[in-house]
DNA sequence: GCGACAG
DNA sequence: ATCTTGTCGC
């Protein structure tokens, strides 16, 4: 069983983030998307703000960071450092704007990883253990995370196995790049050896550059997975069948009639068809299916206990 | 300006 | 994902 590890496993975006933040110079600016660039991927943008957000205030340069349209979050730090705030924008903002970030442009590195590791997946049913199914989700309480695997049997539904795991998370939530963010955790939550599928709580193929957090544990850990997400990322469905274009081609499919749906696709060693029979059989009510519903569950409460204590 | 944005 | 009160519905 494979648990290869790359260098990109336990990026620690949140330091790389403030460090960015950091270059930024005494009288001069820089937006949320800037930061965002320079690490990579304007697509971090809400990243950026959810990060500076959280740890405002500890002597870091983040009240030079402001909106594409010039408005300031702390408009009176920027005038104490000679900005010219009227209204709570910069004046002249491109003439004030910080270009010369060194940060290290992690997230495009992590994409072309992401170009590469997708090579790997296999979209075929293989030697797989059909009597199991682990269901993985986490919850989070700030900076710490706890991770839950549920192992249900196949056939009666009764709970064989339940994971819960500890641990910090320094990636913020970004757009494209779940994995980053959960698959520390999901290593330490899932035990090796296991034949059997995993479900996941996101898309597998179904993703921007076809390699989602469903195909990323699965070739990472070498187990068969299943993508099973509670929202689009990308894609269209189709009037008919519920399958999801992108591109011209099928990607994922749209599973469980009503309000609440569930959007398959392949993560790793598991046919799409596979996956949505499998996924359709352990709806038991609306909403996601069994395992992950119970992982979420397990999850959920243990961070409640934490919380309170 | 509007829509989109897994968890 | 998380923040959050009462409330509408089967």
């Amino acid at each position: 069983m494979s648990r290869s590890r790359s260098i990109s496993d336990d990026v620690d975006l949140t330091s790389l983030v403030l460090s960015a933040v950091a270059e930024v110079p005494r009288g001069m600016v820089c937006t949320f998307g800037d930061i965002a660039e320079a690490l990579g991927d304007p697509r971090a943008a809400r990243a950026v703000g959810e990060v500076l957000a959280t740890v405002q205030g500890q002597g870091l340069n983040g009240h030079r960071v402001v909106y594409s349209d010039g408005r300031a979050p702390d408009a009176e730090a920027l005038r104490v450092e000679g900005l010219h705030v009227v209204d709570g924008r910069v004046e002249g903002l491109d003439e004030v704007r910080f270009h010369g970030f060194e940060v290290r442009p992690v997230l495009r590195d992590l994409q072309r990883e992401q170009e590469e590791l997708r090579l790997q997946v296999v979209e075929k049913d293989g030697m797989t253990d059909h009597k199991k199914v682990t269901g993985v989700d986490i919850a989070y309480l700030g900076e710490e995370a706890v991770a839950a695997a549920v192992t249900m049997e196949a056939g009666s539904g009764k709970v064989l196995e339940e994971v819960v795991e500890w641990g910090r998370v320094r990636f913020p939530y970004v757009p494209g790049y779940l994995a980053y963010r959960e698959l520390p955790m999901v290593r330490k939550a899932v035990r090796c050896g296991s034949g059997h599928v995993h479900l996941i709580d996101g898309h597998g193929r179904l993703h921007p550059r076809c390699f989602g957090v469903a195909c990323h544990i699965g070739v990472s850990l070498g187990i068969p997975t299943v993508g099973a997400a509670k929202s689009m990322l990308i894609g269209h469905v189709m009037e008919g069948g519920g399958d999801i274009m992108v591109d011209g081609e099928v990607r994922g499919r749209m599973v469980g009639s009503g309000g609440k749906p569930t959007y398959v696709s392949v993560g790793h060693r598991v046919s799409l068809d596979t996956a949505c029979h499998l996924v359709k059989r352990l709806i038991l009510r609306a909403g996601p299916p069994e395992p992950l519903r119970m992982a979420h569950i397990l999850a959920t409460e243990e961070r409640r206990r934490r919380s309170r204590a």
